[in-house]
RNA sequence: GGGCUCGUAGUGAAGAGGCCUAUCACGCCUCCCUGUCACGGAGGAGAUCGCCGGUUCAAAUCCGGUCGGGCCCGCCA
């Protein structure tokens, strides 16, 4: 019967079976270590019978192979076990060497990405590599705990739309049986409609955007985090956010610690709750700091954003930090004003280590004023298909709701101190890339 | 879409007019090696220097074009 890697400390003493890949061999005379991998790990097995090694003569690392050996306890082993008097079989043999060696570190440097990606199907065995995504599996995990725990409903939204809906992002058109259709850009519009029904739900879910972006934290595909939810406001947002960012990180340092030291990824600085800072002094504060002046500019830049992460961090004791009073003017058609500004959206945006990673805000609830926005700022028709769900929902009641979109990608990449989103996708696609 | 940059064995790098018949490391192949864990040692194979054209007695190196990357900006998660 099959034991896995890291079950074999114990059985001390018994012969087992361990089946996996050839991750890697040392052939020293009269001695030869080889390393198998398995779901679970690394195992080391140590050789001393010839007709043994002979078995690998030839085949290359990633050679698929199940070892029979007696299991030893040894400290000058990793992990303090080995396996002794093993047999090997050969399950599925490779001859053909591979282009990138996946038994050390990869290189991540900015002008190699292309390679790391290229040979993604080899190098994703890499242990760092796998690890990355080992922790964004628990980092959803994580996600879905914390929503369970809040009562969220998980629901599934369709990706395949009859219209562009959100406005202004690019869309990707497609031929569908000769109409034509789009591919989502963001589940907003399904969210909201589902919150007339559950009050609280979530999705974690592709989404599209044809944007020609070229940049560290730009993709065409990416994954997106949505979360709606009725009879909040916006502070209450605000805390669920911080509550959130939290708990995910708290979990994954409980749970992955060694992972997380293997990658040496830093916990981050997050206070219980996050700071939050108005755009304009966000301005303010970098005019001041830099000399650049962004004072009345309508955004933030990427650098404001690198910068007032930075700041928070060292004044504030906290890498992640909120930006709120967003201008009105830029609002989407489905976004609210602030009550007592209506200059100013009811929108945050959550930073966290120099990235934008969340865009929240309370949406307009009524009927009427959803319909006049539409018009006015979107120059849009209730009857197009890709309004009118919305619309009919909208005035078959809905109450006040809120919510956010979160980039999975950007949020491990951030979490684990990696720099570019791409290091945080199995398979990034971007505006040159959609293969492998 | 705009700006700036970079393309040299399978991988990562050095070479910046003649010293290049292109150097090094890892990987691969052969041999040696009984505690490796980026094992070590000896030897070997592997590159028409992204592609096309130009300048020059001479181009990996200079110029133009082209193709493919990267970074930044705009936009966003």
């Amino acid at each position: 019967m099959r034991i896995l890697s890291s079950d074999t400390s114990n059985y001390p003493g018994k012969t087992v079976q361990v089946v996996g890949w050839l991750h890697k061999k040392r052939l020293l005379g009269g001695l030869t270590f080889i390393n198998i991998r398995d779901r679970k790990g690394l195992v080391q097995v140590v050789l001393h019978d010839k007709t043994e090694v002979e078995k690998l003569r030839g085949l290359q690392i990633g050679t698929v192979l199940s070892v029979n050996g007696k299991v030893v306890k040894e400290p000058r082993a990793p992990g303090g076990v080995e396996l002794h008097d093993a047999k090997l079989k050969i399950l599925v043999p490779v001859e053909v060497e591979p282009p990138i060696e996946i038994d050390k570190p990869l290189g991540h440097k900015p002008e190699n990405l292309d390679t790391l990606f290229e040979y993604r199907p080899i190098g994703l065995r890499n242990i760092q590599e796998s690890t990355i995504f080992k922790i964004q599996s628990v980092i959803t995990k994580a996600l879905r705990d914390y929503f369970a725990e809040q009562d969220f409903t998980e629901i599934h939204t369709p990706k395949l739309l009859a219209a562009a809906t959100e406005g202004g992002a690019e869309v990707f058109k497609i031929d569908y049986f000769g109409k034509e259709a789009t591919l989502a850009q963001s589940p907003q519009f399904y969210k909201q409609i589902m919150v007339g029904v559950f009050e609280r739900v979530y999705e974690i879910a592709p989404v599209y955007r044809a944007e020609p972006s070229a940049t560290t934290r730009h993709m065409t595909e990416y994954t997106s985090v949505d979360a709606e939810m009725a009879f909040i406001d916006i502070s209450e947002l605000q805390e669920f956010l911080s509550d959130l960012l939290n708990y995910v990180t708290d979990y994954l340092w409980k749970s992955n610690g060694a992972d997380l030291k293997l990658i040496k990824a830093t916990k981050p600085k997050i206070t219980k709750k996050i700071p939050a800072i108005t755009m304009a002094e966000i301005h303010e504060r970098y005019s001041q700091a830099t000399g650049e002046n962004t004072i009345g500019e309508r955004d933030l830049r990427p650098d404001e954003e690198r910068w007032i992460c930075d700041y928070t961090g060292q004044k504030l004791g906290s890498e992640a930090v909120f930006v709120t009073d967003w201008p009105a003017e830029d609002m989407k058609f489905y976004h609210k004003a602030q009550a007592d500004h209506p200059k100013l959206a009811d929108r945050i945006d959550l930073l966290f280590r120099g990235v934008e990673i969340v865009t929240g805000s309370m949406r307009e609830h009524e009927y009427s004023l959803v319909l006049k926005q539409l018009k006015q700022k979107a120059g849009g028709d209730p009857e197009d298909p890709g309004f009118k769900p919305l619309l009919m929902a909208m005035q078959a009641g809905m109450p006040p709701h809120g919510g956010f979109g979160m980039g999975l990608e950007r949020l491990t990449e951030k979490l684990l101190g990696l720099h570019n989103v791409k290091e945080a996708t199995l398979f990034p696609r971007d505006i040159n890339r959609l293969a492998p």
